[in-house]
DNA sequence: AAGTTAATGAAAATTATTTTCAATAAAAAG
DNA sequence: CTTTTTATTGAAAATAATTTTCATTAACTT
């Protein structure tokens, strides 16, 4: 596993000059800097299909970027909620869990909640059936109160198999 | 305002033998019991249409009954909850809100939620729509996954009208 | 009426998250 | 490349929602 050192910047990271179509050029667009500790925790973020708690994520990026610290983790979380690049979930287990935004169409997924064990499962069924309705409801929805729709999250609440078998 | 005392009990709950169809029954079949804290707890809870925090329901329900204390205005939305009587949400303001299950059809509603200013819009348009959706989503998600489906949240992110003007 | 035990509330503990602030480093300017 | 500017960082302290503890109370049973 490779250690991100201030030596392997220029290296890590798209030069100055050329636009970059990536995170820096993202970050930048934004007015924010792209730094060692925000490629980190994106490395971190991209390589899993986990739902990680800023925890998780700052114990995998520590791995990679030793000197990391845990406020910037929450800091850096907390701005890529806000630049719509990262979803931000509440699965009952008392610490925020988060996903890097899907970038194909086929990433999209919503999620089975077991109440049980809290394990939570990612479904991408009826993804066309959702799309229909999701469609029609966010055009109505979004005449009928004037509201701009950025996102949606569906849960679906439950028991999961396993839980079901143990009792 | 009439504020809940001991000598009130027997006006307020049901008699012993009577078969109590309403939440004393709900406890007591669930192998809990009616207590005069859950009993202003819950009067609280029917009287709004407000997405109550812990807090705000302690503080409403204080007022009738000026004994209770927060830990078990806590620990009643907790069982509620688990009693599948109670909505939990994470509306991103940083404390649970909750809402008392709809007992009819009509009162079946979903949220829009301002990321600005994280006000919450109940709506509950669509309902044939999701209904279709939801039906046929629950059937098949439970038989693939093997998953027994209680409850769904849907949620849509995004601007208000209010915030949208004012910048 | 007496007994059993779940439920309560005050206080303390826990813990995820936020704030503070001096030090650092990314982008801009020279 | 060097200097300047200022966003970003990380350690430590603070905050605040929620949970735990435990002695007391009250709901239901006998
Ligand atoms: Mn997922
Ligand atoms: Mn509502
Ligand atoms: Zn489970
Ligand atoms: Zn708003």
């Amino acid at each position: 596993m490779e250690t991100i050192t201030n030596k392997q910047r220029k290296v890590n990271m798209p030069g100055r000059g050329m636009m970059s179509p990536g995170w820096g050029g993202k970050f930048r667009g934004c007015g924010y800097r792209m730094t060692l500790p925000r490629q980190a925790i994106l490395n971190v973020l991209q390589k899993t299909k986990k739902h990680l708690s800023a925890e998780d994520v700052y114990m995998e990026a520590h791995k990679i970027f030793p000197h990391l610290g845990l406020t910037t983790v929450y800091r850096t979380l907390e701005l890529l909620t806000d630049m719509g690049e990262l979803n931000k979930f509440d699965f009952g287990d008392g610490r925020a869990r988060y996903e890097l935004m899907e970038i194909s169409e086929e990433d999209h997924h919503h999620h089975l909640v077991c109440t049980k064990c809290k394990r939570i499962i990612n479904y991408s069924d009826f993804v066309d059936e959702e799309l229909e309705f999701l469609k029609r409801a966010e055009k109505g929805l979004s005449k009928k109160y004037n509201f701009e729709i950025n996102n949606h999250i569906i849960q679906f609440y439950g028991v999961c198999d396993k839980c079901k078998k143990s009792k």
